[in-house]
DNA sequence: CAAAATGAGTATATAAACTTTACGGATAAA
DNA sequence: TTTATCCGTAAAGTTTATATACTCATTTTG
């Protein structure tokens, strides 16, 4: 082995970003943490952060008096693409799957938390079936229980899925509806069940208002102070006033209802609906268009 | 080492659960898919292929004319569990950043999207501070932007921080505020910059509207069709015809406006606000309380 | 204040995991 | 038929990890 270009194993490079994680998110480490998160011995755990001290010298110092590690002012992320939004997420995810609490004296009290979602969770086996539906190009028969009236016991359809989206609080397959002769949107959580496999695919490249994108331009609700404008600027990091995003078609809608764009003329206080759309004219015609 | 109870050191462990995430969820996997996803060599693919058909002989089998390994029906998860929602949320983190596309033949063409959420990401720095303030139960100084309009410029407070929410669309900190003497939220996008840790902590406790919950009474809105209240019903695994989900008092607000609680008498298609709150005084009530 | 407990570091021998190199077999594509 | 692809296996050698034992510095405890 050619000690200069010495390629570290997947493994032990997963326990140097563990070492690195710690020390910048959460305030320290510890040699037990890394015999408690990958079950290593005790001297592997000490060999593990005498080379991190060897990779990135100016990132940790041991605290001989707190007897822990610590990260260092001038700390250069090696291992980690450090990331705010992304390690809230994260450590709500793991903050009650984790039981490697070694006491109150560290994370133990530490919080976050979501806003619920009261919302039926989608079926393994549905899901399965709809991925691999999508994977070999095929249509199959599903269970769903519609919302249209005309439609009150759960229906078998035969549809065609490209693509799974995310409304912001559900996941739908976006899908050939072979009844409706169009694309259209299926919430997976009202898919009770699967059945008989067909080679009838479609190609995704047909389905235009998911392919396409429509640009809606926000802007600040001109019913608020200019300086509270001037702040939701910030909060969508507007340039000269106007934020552009690009919006899948057929997710106009949920975008429309989740950044509660509809309501803007129907309520009294402007903060409850901070941005409006500038193009309106184009937005509601394309909106239309794409939900017929 | 005793060959009876041994347990697999913890990089094979994750090359099992990988071979069988794929078989699970992505329809097959092949020995090169672990040679480029941990950097192993073949010989050791093949090792682990052997060693997950001896620890479940009945989840996989190798199709020698498509040139791959499959699921089979008997499949019993061993390694992972199985969670769809899960799955669909990893996907769409993962599809743009893993670059181990094998061509057009796997999971090239395969899609999964959100909707975008144009906001403005939190600062790393700031995180950082905020969590070790909450950690060592001290203080801090905020240079925050708020939309109040008696403080049209960011302005220095100093807050003590104990907890992250997140209301569906931004992280907020919950804090006890020095200057109005009580617990709020602070958007952490708002957070520009922080100085001067003091030992001034709170006891998280305190803060009564977070750690106390509020019972939310959901049932579907009485003017859908008694068909489509049945599918609102489901959607929202009701039982007898209502939903009770805790919600932190503090977290009431954001509810109200995520689910569109507050729209229900606003709005001519019930499909828009199609669940109400059954509890609708008291929930005002708790509502207003806890926002002052 | 001495003793015990805690957390780190190191050394040695041994075991497991992994690589490199090499070769052979089955199937599909050219 | 040839070529390419994918899997499997074997042998020798290297790296990584364990088990065990001991030392050191600091804090806590009696």
């Amino acid at each position: 082995m050619v000690n200069e270009v010495y390629k570290l194993r997947w493994g032990i490079e997963r326990r140097l970003e563990f070492i690195e994680f710690r020390l910048f998110w959460e305030g320290g480490v510890n040699r037990s943490d890394i015999v408690n998160e990958f079950g290593v011995s005790v001297p592997q755990a000490s060999k593990d952060l005498a080379r991190y001290q060897e990779h990135a010298p100016g990132n940790i110092h041991y605290d001989r008096s707190r007897k822990r590690y610590f990260s260092q002012d001038s700390f250069q992320p090696k291992y980690i693409n450090p990331d705010a939004d992304g390690y809230l997420e994260w450590k709500t995810a793991n903050t009650f799957s984790d039981n490697n609490f070694t006491g109150p004296k560290d994370m133990a009290f530490f919080c976050t938390d979501k806003l619920p979602t009261p919302l039926r969770s989608i079926e393994v086996k549905v899901l399965r079936a709809l991925l691999e539906c999508v994977r070999e190009k095929q249509s199959v028969e599903i269970l769903y229980q519609s919302m249209n009236s005309t439609r009150p016991e759960p229906e078998w359809r035969r549809i065609s899925p490209h693509a799974f989206g995310n409304d912001g609080l559900r996941w739908h397959t976006r899908a050939f509806c072979h009844i409706d002769r169009k694309f259209k949107d299926f919430i997976l959580s009202r898919c009770l069940d699967t059945r008989s496999f067909d080679v009838t695919g479609i190609d995704a490249a047909d389905d235009k208002y998911w392919m396409e994108y429509f640009s809606v331009i926000l802007c600040p609700n001109p019913r608020l102070s200019i300086n509270q404008q001037d702040v939701i600027a910030q909060d969508f990091s507007m340039e000269k006033g106007v934020a552009v995003v690009p919006v899948r078609r057929a997710m106009l809608y949920y975008f429309n209802k989740r950044l509660r764009l509809d309501l803007t003329d129907n309520i009294d206080d402007p903060q409850e609906a901070p941005v409006i759309v500038k193009n309106r004219s184009a937005f509601d015609a394309a909106l239309s268009e794409a939900t017929h």
